[in-house]
DNA sequence: CTGCATCCTTCTTGATACTG
DNA sequence: CAGTATCAAGAAGGATGCAG
């Protein structure tokens, strides 16, 4: 029988699997990732933040922030004047995830044509609108 | 670092930060990013991936198995038998997607148990819940 | 400037049952 | 086995207003 090896590729399966859920769980929402890379360059404010990052609210930028901070991916640092001054660094740790992410937004550089076209082949073959039927 | 370099790091952040956006886009939920590590091995059937895919249910199989195909990150391949059996293989472009996705699977190995330290740090820091003790 | 609290809407997901 | 359809629940996210 073939199924010989089924039980060898489950288990390669769940060592990545499960480290990958610990990432996605981490970084799952839309904004994680975006601030991570915009902090990449160097501190940012809270302000600088909010325009860096196309359609974010306030609120969930406050909340990623937080949760950033928590994970030890962000250092949150106040400075005691008037106005208030705010700056998040990525840690040693968030710069090493920063540093895979490159590797993602270089297959999406590669590849977005090509995704693009499979998509839009994908929806001729099965007609162009999904509501006009 | 005055404020003169500002827009030159504004640039490089949209410069990364709107490839990142397409991956995110495209491999948002919780579900796809798992179904292509399971899958890295070679073709898996459905039910393969139903069970090695803890949690997952049955429709939301079928629908981030449906985008994936529509983006050109798998091949469905049907096989004229009865009962009806169904195999999914990771394209080639998708196979380069894992590569890089092995790159966080990595970073998450290395890191957990900061992370985790982090998260229990902060929690204790800030009181373990605001109405807890 | 930075950030929290509240309310409200939308999208995602899960449970379940049925079909080829 | 592989998939579809429907319904309901919950989480994620957005808008707004107020505060240190």
């Amino acid at each position: 029988m073939s199924q010989g090896n089924t039980r060898v590729t489950t288990q390669l399966m769940h060592a990545q699997a499960c480290p990958m859920r610990e990432v996605l769980d981490r970084v799952a929402g839309k904004w994680s990732v975006l601030i991570i890379v915009a902090a990449a360059q160097g501190p940012i404010r809270f302000t600088e933040l909010e325009r860096s990052i196309e359609g974010i609210s306030r609120r969930m930028l406050t909340l990623t922030l937080r949760n950033l901070e928590r994970d030890g991916l962000l250092i949150r640092t106040v400075f005691p004047t008037v106005p208030p001054r705010v700056e998040y660094e990525l840690t040693a740790v968030a710069r090493e995830l920063h540093a895979s992410l490159l590797g993602l937004t270089d297959w999406a550089e590669r590849h977005r044509v090509t995704v693009a076209e499979s998509r839009a082949a994908y929806d001729e073959a099965h007609g162009h609108g999904p509501d006009a039927v």
